[in-house]
RNA sequence: ACCUCGCUGGUC
């Protein structure tokens, strides 16, 4: 079973779906962590249709999803837009007491899920509720509010989730960037600058080039021109 | 025991 399992995952991290398929059809049992292994597969190479066709057919064989099969159930739906199938998906890891178990991963799901269909209320609510916030569920929704372009509460999420002991990351000063080149706020971005350079965060991730999006949007091109300057690697 | 899963920019 574990070799099996082994195997499979060897060929699904690599793209070989084909072949973790044909791996996964000749194994004598399925448990979870083979469906999990086969669905993350297809998510990676965003076949999503793939993962929630695993979701339905594991369900049929007997076999019962934990949490990860769930998350990547959920993120299909909401990549692909059905947010009817997602309900559902969402109402099952529910009756099993997944949401309570993780309630952090759930939660931050169901944050950015609805930020993305566009409730930024339904998603301030689930944040509102969640005992812990750690800094990737302050991404979730502050990224919700740079998305309808509500920069300036975008930032009082970044200043609120400072007063509350929690450091910002690469991804929290990605999505603030955004809403100051957005909203034009230049000496705001300046601030996120020297903070970013503080944090060594610069050459991590896309932050250089958002940072740089940032001044050319608020028309400060010199700027653009320094960051590009300092950054290790351009593309 | 094996899967560890949630937030990620620019390119018109």
């Amino acid at each position: 079973m574990v070799v099996g399992n082994t195997l499979l995952y060897t060929y699904a991290k690599c793209g070989l779906l084909a072949m973790a398929q044909q791996v996964f059809e000749e194994l004598p049992f399925h448990n979870v962590v083979s469906w999990n292994t086969l669905i993350a597969g297809y998510a990676q190479q965003e076949f999503y249709d793939e993962v929630i066709r695993c979701f339905e057919s594991m369900k049929l064989k007997g076999v019962a999803p934990d949490t990860s099969t769930h998350v990547w159930a959920l993120k299909a739906c909401s990549s692909m837009g059905v947010f009817d199938v997602g309900e559902k998906v969402l109402a099952e890891a529910e009756e099993r007491g997944l949401m309570e178990r993780d309630l952090v991963v759930s939660s931050t799901f169901l944050v950015d899920l609805h930020a993305k269909s566009g409730s930024l209320a339904k998603a301030q609510q689930v944040f509102d509720k969640a005992p812990v916030r750690d800094v990737v569920m302050w991404n979730a929704l502050a990224t919700g509010y740079v998305n309808q372009g509500q920069g300036e509460r975008a930032l009082s999420c970044f200043y609120q989730m400072k007063l509350e002991g929690v450091s910002p990351n690469a991804l929290t000063f990605i999505c603030i960037l955004k809403s100051c080149g957005g909203m034009g706020a230049a000496s705001k971005g300046q601030e996120l600058h020297m903070e970013i350079d503080r944090c060594g965060l610069l050459q991590s991730g896309h932050v250089g080039t958002t940072l740089m999006d940032m001044y050319v949007e608020c028309g400060l091109l010199g700027k653009a021109q320094q960051v590009f300057n300092k950054l290790q690697c351009k593309d």
